[in-house]
DNA sequence: AACGAAATTGAATGTGATTTTCAATTTCAG
DNA sequence: CTGAAATTGAAAATCACATTCAATTTCGTT
């Protein structure tokens, strides 16, 4: 069985929560886990549903909501539809206008100068979105 | 008549550009020029109806937006509504999670780091968006 | 000042993603 | 096995945003 450090951890969370075990969520959340980059509702629904016929978008759509709660998924927003990417080490995003492709990077010293800058006034910061737009290699030649 | 300089530039656009010049255009001008802040079309659209009664919402909405395309309001969106402000020099901006605070601040440095990494990848930023979640002063007593 | 083509207005309606409702079903502690 | 509580999923509601269209207004030309 695939992804059990996953499943643990959403098992955590159902028990913590008095919430219960179900074979959708399960399987929710292996497809979800099968995918790479940043996937709509719609987009995880359709994956969900070749695999899971009897599985309807409203129960994909509020188990994502469930796995962000959980801290397995993190919900972004880049153009206005909520995308959904697995949890990992904190990032931020390169978004091709054109193409529409996401490069992840991570910068340590942006991240200390934002305490910084925050610190200045008085702001303790919790989190933070941080965005780059414009054209990726190929899409420049055009 | 104040406002004179934003009033010369939004002309200039309509002109360009063969729309015409409106009282209602221009009282939506005047109203949005003398709001601090960050406001929602609907926000707007409330305290113009406060003065002009007959000017509707979907008036409000379409002089934002070519507001926005002549350049002289920018379109923002912290927290799913689209919130427009009055362009001045590129800024960031901290957001306090509790209160709904927006603070504005500037950092060459970040610019310039942002250039670099988009580099790496061979990215050209044309536009970025960031933003930084917390808690205020006032927010953090609580 | 008046004409008329073109743009604008605003109430109503459409759109599309997200969220909620509710009856039927499933889970799970006892 | 039982029953209270949670979950499911189809349908409907919601919400912000966007468009439609007939009536009105603007403004270059007469």
């Amino acid at each position: 069985m695939a992804n059990e450090v996953e499943k643990r951890a959403l098992a955590s969370y159902l028990e913590e929560h008095n919430l219960k075990h179900t074979r959708q969520r399960d399987a929710i959340l292996d497809v979800f886990l099968s995918v790479t980059g940043h996937v709509t509702s719609e987009d995880l629904y359709q994956r969900v549903r070749a695999e899971h016929p009897q599985i309807g978008y409203t129960t994909v759509y509020r188990t994502m909501r469930l796995l962000c709660d959980a801290g397995l998924a993190q919900e972004q927003s880049f153009d206005g539809l909520a995308r959904y990417e697995v949890s990992h080490a904190h990032h931020d995003h390169l978004i091709c206008l054109r193409c529409g492709k996401i490069i992840e990077f991570e910068c340590e010293m942006i991240e200390a100068t934002q305490n910084e800058i925050a610190g200045r006034y008085g702001f303790r910061v919790l989190r933070h979105r941080h965005e780059l737009y414009g054209h990726c290699v190929d899409c420049q030649k055009d």
